[in-house]
DNA sequence: TCAATAGTTCTCGTATTATTGAACTAAGTA
DNA sequence: TACTTAGTTCAATAATACGAGAACTATTGA
């Protein structure tokens, strides 16, 4: 996770449609929507939704399956889970380096704990 | 936390120059910054700077205090803490209620491990 | 091969956003 | 009071993003 990755995301969330895409596609799990189904749940032009995915795609934020004529997508939530390891490991700078050794294990947990202590 | 707080949070955090100033902010921890010293740590023009505070602010994400002539700036990390809540909430709806109901208690670090498991 | 469907890309008009320089307000100081 | 410093606001410009319509690609099926 760069911090220019981390930009991308903001970006890619940072719309009301776009939140709204990437909560339908947590609602929808592992098994993701087709591009149309998405347009028809959030009431916006076909065009629209592929111009906001591409967006997502670009970020990492969302992949892709092709399924014959339709395409699915899915959130990816392994990215979401690195973003928030990253905006909590930010924290980490200013306590002592070992808090941060401590903490600097891949645990989420640990992480989203100390953030709220900072 | 409603949709519209998070999206405006998305919105203040989704540029190089934000996430620059959030993330100095972080560093500084309690003691903060004042707007001089951040606008010299990030080279960018004072009024510029203001600008992008101005976003954070009404966004809920930095707070400030006048200090003599000067104006420290803080971040405010609990309303990160309730974003990543809120994005981690949005995932259970797929889960059964049970499960929602074990994790649903603000614990923010159970819902982080529930969330990568979407 | 032709038509229909799913989705993307292109183009254009509009609206929002960022940056810059100048003016402004407020607080400290000689 | 006048001057300096800190920071914000304003105005103009430039850049970027969004949405709508039309055209395009690819897959499916008659």
């Amino acid at each position: 996770m760069t911090r220019d990755n981390a930009t991308q995301i903001f970006e890619s969330l940072a719309s009301g449609v776009r939140l709204d895409i990437w909560r339908l596609l947590i609602k929808s799990g592992q098994n993701g929507m087709v591009a149309g189904e998405m347009a028809s749940a959030l009431e916006i032009a076909p065009n629209s939704l592929s111009f906001h995915l591409k967006a997502m795609l670009h970020a990492g934020l969302v992949s892709v399956e092709q399924e014959g004529r339709f395409k699915r997508y899915r959130a990816n939530t392994a990215l979401m889970s690195d973003l928030i390891t990253y905006m909590t490991e930010q924290c980490c700078i200013k306590q002592s380096d070992a808090q941060c050794e401590v903490t600097n294990t891949g645990d989420i947990c640990s992480s989203a704990e100390r953030y709220s202590d900072c």
